[in-house]
DNA sequence: ATTAGCACTCTTTGACTTAGAGTGCTAATA
DNA sequence: TATTAGCACTCTAAGTCAAAGAGTGCTAAT
């Protein structure tokens, strides 16, 4: 694909995306000094649409970009500008306040995002199977019940109210904790199963049934802790935008969004494809393995436009998500559903700013030191020009 | 307003509800057997009209209810049927699962109504006020962080992480708990305040500054229990409903119900009245004091409709609500947001018995007996015919 | 290689018509 | 006196048509 093309298709992006509507030649030679006449404008775009980029709606209409020229545009085209200082100021005050919990910080994350774009946000709690105990208490509140509280690294606390025999005193149960505190305390989530928690049922000199009844529930209550939460806010902000003034539409779209288990799977999958790509680009330019592994990380930002995402109902809308760490080897997933005319670039400064201003955030409520800003590759490439 | 009218008035009612289309005066003699001409139910619905219980949409449409319609309709006119066997069964079902917090239940109970209606459904969690701390657990997570545990009467846990002082070790943290424990256990939440507080500082031996930090974000947890909380569940169903065909309208309609804690505080200011109007029937009806402080019971349902709602954006809306109890005296409130037009007999039949299983679950949970079910009046007045 | 020019296509808009559903009123009827 | 048949009138919904306008695609000229 020659310069020229490049230019006209990305201009096409930009007015389809700031218009909504499909762009005519002449309104392309009118908003982009292109040194072009209308004539020509239209042979280019007929070539770009025999490529595959655009489609017209009907044959007397301007052109819109089809999922293949978002996808170049995104790949090739898109300049990610600068976010402004009021958007700055407004997220980092919108998120510096101080929050208890890590979710709480991703609660309030996903609004902000959801806020500063106008679209959907979605966050995935961290994955914590890699993440080891590192306290796990649990407490008697009443007979018959008691509370499991589990600290993980990074400042990640889970409680859980479980139920317990009800002749349990709460010596007998302090016994049975202080069990599990040893057997469990710096295991990791994932090694940890029903077995390994049975262990813990020796030397309390309990009987069996009692003991067992809380080694489950304590299990269970770990489990839960890993368990991927969905965070996910900004529905209502759908319906202002043009793709959902058909009310069919939008009703389909929030269907899917109510999946939300399913949304979360898919956001996963993106990632892991994402990471393989990523590590096979490393692996052409790097010889070096030292250098190849240190430069393993994280995809800045992934997309996922109409028809790419594999699921029905999402046909007319675009996924941007990125990974975010809270501190440490924790990290979990945000980003944003939106139709697929979306402004790629601003969408995805702010995302990342959001990113980077919740990282931070969640460093200082761990009382780690922030994070070297270098350390942080905020985009993978710079605007092109 | 004589019989006729009230027949007349009941059949536009239940044929508009059905159909959403205004109601002509041929329909209404074909779909009920009313033994009388067109041209008389014409008149009849003029005199209505007249009377400002029915509206036209323009000169040669049929007629619709007005709000002052649907009130004589919900107030007079109103037949609450018996919920079906299988919508029974289906809450039944749908509501008992063991959950491990009054919360829980709650959140179910709203989305199990909001399935059960096709609409909004809104629940407030009990107000507390007026309940005491059963016991104040306060407890070390990490240097820094401590989590509170309130219990309450009925089984009703809150928790909340704190931060506490650095420096504070598990000792001394236990032994300002213990110092709270001693000075708030069965106080009602009403009456605990910052200086009542402060007066478990004493005794502890330990710096004021550290006590305080601690006594000032226990107080905040406790303060924090009082706070209402609001679930609501099915907003995405509201896009089904022809009125809310037009995007615009659904989308006001969401802006409001945003505002939750406004929803909440009309749902709270109408149990009021209502509850008020409840009394001055009552001492109408009864003579003797102690029969009258006997009757004094919650409204089993309250009705809010249209223009009645002083809510901007919800003029198309209507309120049905109910008290739910979860044992004892804690209770809180429950119900749905709908379009004015919508079945009130079968969602009132609804709404009452969602609210007695789930009642029963509560009190099952809590431990207690099952309620005596006269005691539980479910509808103030049987069908009418 | 670019462009001016023009024929052709398709949508949008408004005006107009028609069919149909409904009412309101009047005069006849029980 | 209450009810009803009948008819004129009103308003909407849906369809048709024409005209305007925005675009394209192609051809021939530059």
């Amino acid at each position: 694909m020659d310069e020229r093309k490049k230019t006209i298709l990305k201009a096409i992006v930009d007015d389809y995306v700031a218009t909504a509507e499909p762009v005519a030649s002449k309104a392309l030679v009118r908003n982009h000094n292109l040194q072009l006449s209308s004539a020509t404008i239209r042979n280019v775009m007929a070539e770009l649409e025999d490529m595959g980029y655009l489609e017209k709606p009907h044959t007397s209409a301007g052109r819109m970009p089809s999922d293949k020229g978002y996808r170049a545009y995104v790949d090739n085209l898109l300049s990610v500008p600068p976010i402004s200082k009021e958007d700055e100021k407004a997220i980092r005050d919108f998120l510096s306040v101080n929050v208890n919990k890590a979710q709480d910080l991703i609660e309030r994350t996903v609004e902000c995002l959801s806020k500063q774009t106008n679209y959907v946000s979605v966050a995935l709690s961290p994955e914590y199977s890699d993440s080891s105990i590192e306290q796990i208490k649990i407490m008697m509140i009443e007979p018959g019940r008691a509370i499991v509280v589990i600290v993980l690294s990074a400042g990640v606390v889970h409680d859980r109210l479980i139920r317990i025999p009800a002749m349990l005193d709460e010596k007998q149960l302090n016994s049975i904790a202080h069990s599990i505190e040893r057997c469990l305390t710096g295991k990791k989530l994932d090694d940890i199963t029903l077995i390994t928690i049975s262990s813990a049922a020796e030397g309390t000199g309990l009987p069996d049934a009692l003991v067992n009844q809380v080694l489950y529930e304590a299990y269970i209550a770990i489990k839960q802790t890993e368990k991927i939460e969905v965070f996910i806010d900004g529905r209502h902000r759908l319906l202002q935008h043009p793709e959902f003034k058909d009310v069919e539409r939008a009703s389909r779209f929030y269907s899917v969004l109510r999946q939300t288990q399913m949304v979360a799977g898919y956001m996963r999958d993106v990632q892991q494809e994402e990471e393989a790509k990523c590590r096979a680009a490393m692996f052409d330019q790097y010889d070096d393995d030292a250098e190849k592994e240190l430069s393993v990380r994280k995809p800045a930002y992934m997309v996922r436009i109409g028809q790419e995402i594999n699921i029905e109902g999402m046909e007319n809308a675009s996924f941007i998500t990125t990974t975010y760490r809270m501190g440490g080897e924790i990290a979990g997933q945000i980003g944003i559903i939106g139709p697929k005319r979306m402004n790629y670039g601003d969408m995805i400064a702010q995302i990342s700013f959001v990113n980077k201003a919740m990282s931070a955030e969640a460093r200082r409520h761990c009382g780690l030191p922030p994070e070297d800003e270098n350390d942080f590759e905020m985009y993978p490439f710079e605007a092109q020009e």
